[in-house]
DNA sequence: ATTATCTATAGATCTATAGATAATGC
DNA sequence: ATTATCTATAGATCTATAGATAATGC
């Protein structure tokens, strides 16, 4: 122990503030704290640049240092409800052969991402403000990659009557639906726990036509794997 | 037949336009017609007045001689998703004095009503930056007029099983959800016909734990009200 | 006279850049 | 030297108002 006013503020290099810091973290990861709730609580468009620099507790100009702009802070914020089950499903096929363990363990990834995702930023997804941005368009092509494996799974999974006359892509949209309405549900003031999740993820493979005891040996099998997937989130 | 360049445009007073109509009846309705297209596929906060007065083919300023600003603009389209229903709700109580034939009227004209709104305007009742206008909260005092009235009906209609642990406020709510859904069936695609809007209608009443024989009853006894509560819409 | 537009513009943002400054790290 | 801030400001909006103008209506 040498310097610093406070215990919990070890000191940085840079400039001080002009006021001590409002938020824990990293710098970047105040403005995507503070930028977060703010997107989320009064839409992307309606929330200025001073506003979020305002909520960090730094002058406007400084947001420049950590972020290209106000963009490239939305961006990440979106990038981050996807990319943890992008690499949830690159570990889960390498871990499993079945495809009824290796769908219930990505839906599981993908709704507890979204679920624990501060600030339900999830659902910036469907804004059409930030549906404009410059380099959301990357961002689309990662949410179909990951309807891609949804569909891909489903159609070695899906009995004749689960499928009916709609095609496996059409499954395969269902399910990422059935997982994106825990945003639904966040939105609605629903605190989403483990069982939730594991509910949702199992009527993925009921939509599937999976029956029950089948259901229940994919969760069975899932839980030994379940340690390796994540590094053990909330 | 005395005038005007093209049939289907009376002369009208006032300056005449730079360029033609872009769309058609009394100016005003242009305006929204614009707007609603625009705030529903850009977002609110997103859309700038100049870009509405583009959409119309009229100057930024001329939209000022319409609505005092933007804000009027969305609560008088958000109204519009409203006032249909309150004014059904209290024609229906004076045609009948049964709750469940009332209850399911009422949920129908209110899902008829967001179902054939041009634009799903509807939408913008769920949108963060809309809820910031200025007037907004009389909008919201409406709508929870329109729940509370759910809640009365349901109230009266509702089984002990059906009840269960949630009061009648919190069934309330549950129906207008249910009727809401409609917003979100239009967002992904669907449209919502007659036969749709009946099934969404008819699920308020199992929701109160009305069992089908009375639902049919309910049905049946709302046809021949349905002229009446309004006039004839798509 | 009334209606519905137009032109012009004030004043308030808002985003982003340029360059100075004050810490730590080596 | 590097890092992270600051000040100052350019340039591009954006909303709203003031006042002129060109039709129809009486």
């Amino acid at each position: 122990m040498s310097s610093a006013a406070s215990a919990n503020q070890r000191p940085r290099p840079g400039r001080p503030r002009l006021t001590p810091p409002l938020l824990a973290g990293p710098p970047r990861e105040q403005v995507l704290e503070a930028a977060a709730r703010l997107f989320t609580s009064k839409g992307y468009a309606a929330t200025s640049t001073r506003e979020i620099a305002e909520a960090v507790g730094i002058r406007q100009a400084s947001l420049y240092y950590h972020f290209t702009g106000k963009g490239e802070i939305v961006t990440e914020l979106l990038s981050r409800t996807i990319r943890p089950t992008m690499d949830s499903v690159a570990r889960i096929e390498s871990l499993t052969e079945d495809p009824e363990t290796a769908l219930y363990l990505v839906a599981l990834s993908d709704v507890r991402t979204l679920a624990s995702a501060p600030h339900n930023i999830g659902w910036l997804y469907l804004a059409p403000d930030v549906a404009q941005v410059e380099g959301f368009d990357e961002f689309t092509a990662a949410r179909d990659a990951l309807a891609a494996t949804y569909a891909r799974l489903a159609s070695r999974i899906a009995t004749v009557d689960a499928l009916g006359s709609i095609g496996p892509a059409r499954l395969g949209e269902k399910l990422v639906h059935t997982v994106e309405e825990v945003i639904g549900l966040r939105n609605a003031g629903h605190r989403i726990n483990m069982d939730d999740a594991a509910w949702i993820a199992s009527s993925c493979l009921r939509l599937c036509g999976v029956d029950n005891a089948r259901v229940e040996l994919a969760v069975r099998d899932a839980e030994e794997f379940l340690d390796e997937i994540d590094g053990g989130r909330p």
